[in-house]
DNA sequence: CAGCTGTCTTGACGTCTGTCTAAGCAGAGA
DNA sequence: TCTCTGCTTAGACAGACGTCAAGACAGCTG
């Protein structure tokens, strides 16, 4: 597979930036839930879901495949098939280092998610 | 019994307090991601991210099921069942009033939702 | 009561998803 | 080089999902 051309309608998910107002004060357009719903499609799984949590909050910001997969009751295929649904969603990346194969949150995202999510939409009691 | 030492093994959708941790600050249970996964699978499609925008962002916080199906290419029992999805996910609650049916969001699980995806839960570490 | 309107339920059908086994590819080490 | 380990890809299959057409139900209006 070639390297997939940004879709980016009017969402850039490699943003960290927020780009979205929360959902609930706004009605999100078309184009918007369309780029955002494979996200929450990926994290629509138990098991993508604890990958998720266990990739982003790994010591050093990321995990080894090989300490992904003794966590599951899955197959090694099982799990690669997983994290690459993670990784089309643009919720992580991974990085190929020597014999292993490194996984990585990618903030951004998931920050416009929560963001996305949030019902209060402006915070501005004191911290 | 207040909140303890063993909180996140089941979650009261119903709840309006936060129940969990910021995913990338520990890792998600198997429980807790068997529980919330499906609300996430829920908004794992465009049409009912829309739907459930339109619902969170309506005026009165409610919105006629008459007011929402016209704003798709799609007939009437598919939003039903769209709805229907929402509604078992624990996202939005469903009213019959007269001939119409006026559907609610329920923010209590929304924001448990945002806080799970949330990144910058609060850097500075208390303990 | 009869008729009409609005919504939900049922049943069906094609597609997508999650899982497995088997095979292929990439690095490390002897 | 050959072999071993770690991860991904390919193919297959049962089950779930998204959609629609048809029918059922609830409530309003004569």
């Amino acid at each position: 597979m070639s390297k997939q051309q940004a879709p980016l309608l009017l969402v850039d998910l490699n943003a960290d930036a927020p780009c979205c107002p929360p959902l609930a004060q706004r009605r999100v357009p078309a184009e918007t839930a369309a780029v955002l719903a494979p996200a929450f499609k990926a994290l629509g799984d138990p098991v993508r879901l604890q990958l998720m949590s266990m990739i982003a909050s790994a010591e050093g910001g990321e995990a080894c495949v090989c300490d992904l997969t003794p966590a599951f009751d899955l197959t090694g295929p099982t799990i690669s098939h997983h994290l690459k649904t993670l990784r089309e969603a643009g919720l992580v990346d991974a990085e190929r280092r020597g014999t292993w194969v490194y996984y990585r949150a990618r903030p951004g995202i998931l920050r416009q998610l929560a963001g996305l999510l949030s019902v209060e939409p402006a915070p501005s009691s004191q911290a």
